[in-house]
DNA sequence: CACAAAGGTTCAGTCACCGAACCTAGATTG
DNA sequence: CAATCTAGGTTCGGTGACTGAACCTTTGTG
């Protein structure tokens, strides 16, 4: 049990992934990580979380091992999904399903797609086309029926939340 | 907005699910109602959860219409999961996943398989012999590599977690 | 050098969680 | 019928986490 706000005496994965992901913040962070964001500051920008809780879970999650700090294309170190991570991809994707399915009247607000046939990627995360399981790195996003642009992103971090993109694909090029 | 802690300004369907399923205990709660658990005492025993949280998570639980007050088969009321809330095994089952994948040296604490053909369900929720996605109702769990049985269980409900069983059936027969 | 931007840290106020004790209505027992 | 028991909560004080704003430090820029 390292985390503090543990689970303590239960004997099963979901707790123990809860402890890990199961915060407050925490999984929107990882989300916003597959699609692309990798900075402190893009994170904050985004999520309006104080900076403090963001500095924690962060230092969190690369503890655990689900994010790595690696240096960015600049000076500037930046906050990268490892394998571990990446594996969350179906967690936030069933979430999202589960939302678009109850939250969201006008249809999903996404569309994914497998990035080498451009099949859509339905429940359980396979490819409609050719039947595979798909990763998040052969995902890519697209705006769906129920997508809501709002106001045009000034950042130009933020436009990777309005833009078709592959997931994982850093906001920021180098 | 309805809940308390929301994520204001999230236009997304995982901040969405988030807000209903994302408070600390909440999805704990609705693991066990898929272990079969109903009763407001068994959900306090078995989870060790303060009284008065489990009053609140059940609370919104039921106004999201994740959940339903039902009469139980006594003269006490049980709460069980609506459709809406049985959706949302596969959120559940990716995370038990991915816990077992990096949480579990031994393997696999549980293991679920396709009640028709007896068919194991691995990633994705797909049933390795026909093939078919398979909900939460057509699914049962038996013990895995991984599990670790710990004290026999004393109370009658908390049987469920240690058994061969369905999910969704009762913990407690009629 | 002055300045700004990025990535944090600090701090006081508020809110949620915790665990223990208490309360109440209905069933059970003597 | 009174006494007891049980299940399902509510109440309460103490503690810890989250919040938002301000501040600090390091690194690039004009």
């Amino acid at each position: 049990m390292a985390l503090p706000r543990d689970y303590a005496g239960q004997r099963c994965s979901v707790a123990r992934a809860l402890e890990i992901v199961g915060e407050r913040w925490t999984l929107l962070i990882v989300r916003d990580a597959f699609y692309g964001l990798r900075r402190f500051g893009d994170f904050a920008l985004h999520l309006e979380i104080p900076r403090a809780v963001l500095t924690s879970r962060l230092r969190a999650l690369v503890d655990e091992g689900v994010m790595e700090r690696v240096p960015g294309p600049g000076a500037r170190d930046e906050y990268a999904l490892t394998e571990k991570g990446e594996r969350l991809w179906p967690v936030v994707r069933e979430l999202m399903h589960w939302g678009d399915d109850h939250y969201s009247p006008d249809g999903p607000r996404r569309i994914f797609r497998h990035r080498q046939d451009d099949g859509l990627i339905g429940a359980g995360g396979r490819c409609a086309t050719c039947g595979a399981l798909i990763a998040a790195t052969d995902t890519t996003v697209t705006a769906g029926p129920g997508f809501e642009p709002g106001a045009p992103a000034t950042e130009p971090a933020l436009l990777a939340f309005q833009t078709e993109r592959r997931l994982l694909e850093p906001a920021r090029p180098a």
